[in-house]
DNA sequence: TTGGGG
């Protein structure tokens, strides 16, 4: 190679900064810049898969500018493992999509390559068709990477709503991400949780179904194994995050337990009354430094909460003062007073399986629901609630002396029935039960114990059952 | 070619 043209070829190459994108329309480019957030693989109406980076640089970081990657297969697009990671990208066309420019890469002509933000070395940890390092490209890494030490990505709280703030639609969330799996074959399931509880949902199922079709004690169709239920967190609600798309190994990895996470424009939704998240075609993921400050402020908050004697007592349950109990909390009296409100978490995780626990939940279904089936033929009660509270849902039986306790002895089947749709929140007209409308259990207090039923397998046969739990006679 | 963002 003659002097010359490697000369020109070295004053050929340039680095675009992302401030200058406008004047490069339809030109090819070659950029370095770090990776603010990203979409997983899509398929598209052409012959390749397709997502979208957005990328940031000192010159440009409010919004910053998107680009397409195509390639034939979903593995080979680009999986950013942390926050602040660098892309460098060559021979991207640079196109305008009104009012924004934004950069295309194209399988046959462009290049990428992944470095950490946070090393100091320059071997990337992804790439697409081999990209030749420059030494200008090294500098350029590198002042990168001692930019993003102390840029903190602008993130308003009233853009990321908590837990507790949710609705069904569309939203961003900042959470943790607390386990990662796939309960059936191509489904996988994240778990996200933020410190907070979600809000309580109305219940639409049918009493009357529920021996036939009992409301589902958790979204997945496999319960998570016990040693897994045993590492997450007993206080917040665990929100169940699922993919629209199939998604694919590689771009699992993104989804590290342990680490927080912003997630853009993620559906919610309610099944059965249990929230979900779902990550669509136009979710994106943000990685998240946990010094970041949306993030010391969820975990503050959580701090805070747990230092509190009502920390395991769902967040709207939650009494002003002992002389304020919220009338909900008045339904029912329970036999234990000094003992600390837990979470169903807590009880579920518990290392014993005979244990006693005092709980804040909400009776979302019973069952047998007619009068006359509540008691055996020997006359003795029996019957099953489930019972919910922000942190999991279980089943709990109603059986002989403490159907006693919490029924009041015997007083026949009309007040039996009036007392359970208490705790149902079942509206009721003149004694005519209405059935068909959506009920809202209230919060009440109950006792829970934990037993087994047969002695050689304690774990498998563990049951839960209410006792010294009673039902307070309404005041009309 | 394909899709982007609001």
């Amino acid at each position: 190679m003659s002097g010359r043209l490697r000369n020109s070829n070295m004053n050929d190459y340039k680095l675009l900064q992302l401030q200058d994108a406008h004047s490069c329309i339809n030109q090819r480019a070659n950029i370095i810049a770090v990776v603010l957030e990203f979409g997983l693989p899509k398929t598209t109406k052409g012959t390749d898969c397709c997502c979208t980076l957005r990328l940031i640089d000192e010159t440009h970081h409010q919004t910053g500018m998107s680009v397409n990657f195509f390639i034939e297969n979903a593995e080979s697009l680009p999986y950013v493992a942390a926050a602040g990671d660098i892309i460098q990208l060559s021979n991207v066309t640079l196109r305008t999509h009104i009012p924004e420019v934004n950069a295309v890469f194209y399988k046959n002509t462009s290049s990428f390559a992944l470095y950490r933000g946070n090393d100091d070395d320059f071997v990337p940890y992804q790439g697409y068709s081999k990209v030749f390092i420059r030494h200008e490209d090294k500098i350029r890494i590198s002042s990168l990477r001692k930019w993003l030490v102390n840029f903190q990505i602008p993130a308003d709280s009233s853009d990321f709503p908590m837990l507790r703030e949710i609705k069904e639609g569309h939203f961003n969330l900042a959470g943790k991400i607390l386990h990662c799996w796939e309960p059936l074959k191509d489904n996988w399931s994240v778990y996200v949780w933020d410190g907070t509880d979600t809000p309580p949902n109305a219940i639409t199922s049918m009493l009357e179904d529920e021996i036939n079709h009992p409301l589902p004690l958790q979204l997945e169709s496999v319960p998570l194994p016990r040693d897994v239920l045993c590492t997450l967190p007993t206080v917040g609600s665990i929100l169940r995050v699922a993919f629209e798309l199939p998604i694919e190994k590689n771009h699992l990895n993104v989804f590290k337990s342990g680490k927080w996470v912003q997630f853009i424009n993620i559906r919610l939704k309610v099944y059965a009354g249990l929230w979900y998240g779902v990550f669509t075609s136009h979710s994106k993921l943000r990685h998240t430094p946990n010094e970041n400050h949306l993030i010391t402020e969820r975990q503050r908050l959580y701090d805070d909460r747990i230092l509190l004697k009502s920390g395991n007592m769902p967040i709207g349950s939650i009494p002003q003062s002992i002389d304020n109990l919220p009338e909900s909390l008045r339904i029912t009296e329970v036999n234990h007073d000094r003992v600390r409100h837990l979470t169903l978490m807590d009880v579920l995780t518990h290392s014993e399986v005979t244990a006693k626990f005092k709980c804040v939940v909400r009776v979302v279904a019973a069952t047998p629901y007619q009068a006359e089936k509540f008691c055996t033929p020997a006359g003795k009660y029996r019957m099953r609630l489930t019972l919910e509270d922000p942190t999991a849902r279980i089943h709990a039986f109603v059986v002989d002396e403490d159907g006693e306790t919490l029924f009041d002895g015997y007083p026949g089947s009309l007040y039996v029935k009036r007392k359970l749709n208490r705790l149902l929140g079942v509206t009721e007209c003149d004694s005519i039960v209405v059935n068909d409308r959506p009920r809202n259990p209230p919060w009440v207090s109950v006792c829970i114990k934990s037993y087994y039923v047969i002695k050689t397998d304690v774990w498998g046969s563990r049951n839960f059952r209410i006792f010294d739990t009673k039902i307070v006679d309404s005041p009309n």
